[in-house]
DNA sequence: AAGTACCA
DNA sequence: CCCT
């Protein structure tokens, strides 16, 4: 049976592999930072636990986030917005990491995208059974900067699709150290994630958890 | 699919 | 509206 699920690395990074005019897979970026990344992140969900955000619509999200930089993204009953201010801690979210600034500017720019400055990085901490629905990233004030999509700890299904939401989607194997990055005429193409799979990860354990790097403002 | 309540 |  044919499949579109392409499984790309070996052991270290791959070649960068373009999913469409300005969206890039970057097999294994991350890898060479990944101790450092898990400790970044370990710091940020000391200070900014996270959090189960509610919908608008009167949901609550499968995905756990948080935050750090100098604006998170938060979503509750009123909306979805940028705060300088941790809902739940009511204390700015932790400052950027060095290491995530350094890797977020490195691999926008093997993306073609020079001079990303992203101001913020969504932490989203993915269980067994957590999904993201098809969703435009369309918060930040302007978008030409792209997103820069760091996956750490168990595998995922991405899934790019177009600029309008009945667009086909493809489907993107994201493993362990790889990164994403979209901007330019794929800046506002709807992507999403599929039910994660139960497993256990060597380093992470029972879960993913995925950066997202961006300049909100 | 439409509700939700916000907003481009 | 990144939700069901």
């Amino acid at each position: 049976m044919q499949h579109d699920l392409f499984d790309t690395r070996a052991a270290g990074p791959g070649e960068p592999r373009p999913l469409a005019d300005g969206a890039w897979h970057l097999p294994g970026f991350a890898l060479e930072g990944e101790l450092a990344l898990l400790a970044a992140v370990a710091a940020i969900s000391a200070a900014a636990p996270f959090r189960q955000m509610d919908t608008p619509g009167g949901y609550r999200m499968s995905v756990a986030m948080s935050n750090a930089g100098s604006l998170g993204w938060v979503s509750d009953a009123h909306g979805y917005r940028y705060a300088t201010i941790d809902p739940l801690s009511g204390q700015p979210w932790p400052a950027l990491p060095e290491c995530m600034l350094q890797l977020a500017q490195a691999a926008a720019a093997a993306a073609g995208f020079a001079h990303f400055q992203p101001d913020a990085c969504l932490v989203n901490r993915y269980a067994p059974g957590s999904k993201l629905a098809l969703h435009q990233d369309r918060d930040e004030r302007d978008f030409s900067a792209p997103i820069v999509s760091v996956s750490l700890g168990l595998p995922a299904v991405f899934l790019l699709g177009g600029l309008r939401r009945s667009d086909p989607t493809q489907k993107v194997l994201l493993q362990h150290g790889d990164v994403v990055v979209w901007g330019g005429p794929a800046r506002l193409r709807y992507h999403g994630v599929s039910t994660l799979k139960p497993g256990l990860h060597p380093l992470l354990g029972a879960q993913r958890i995925n950066l997202t790097l961006r300049r909100a403002a």
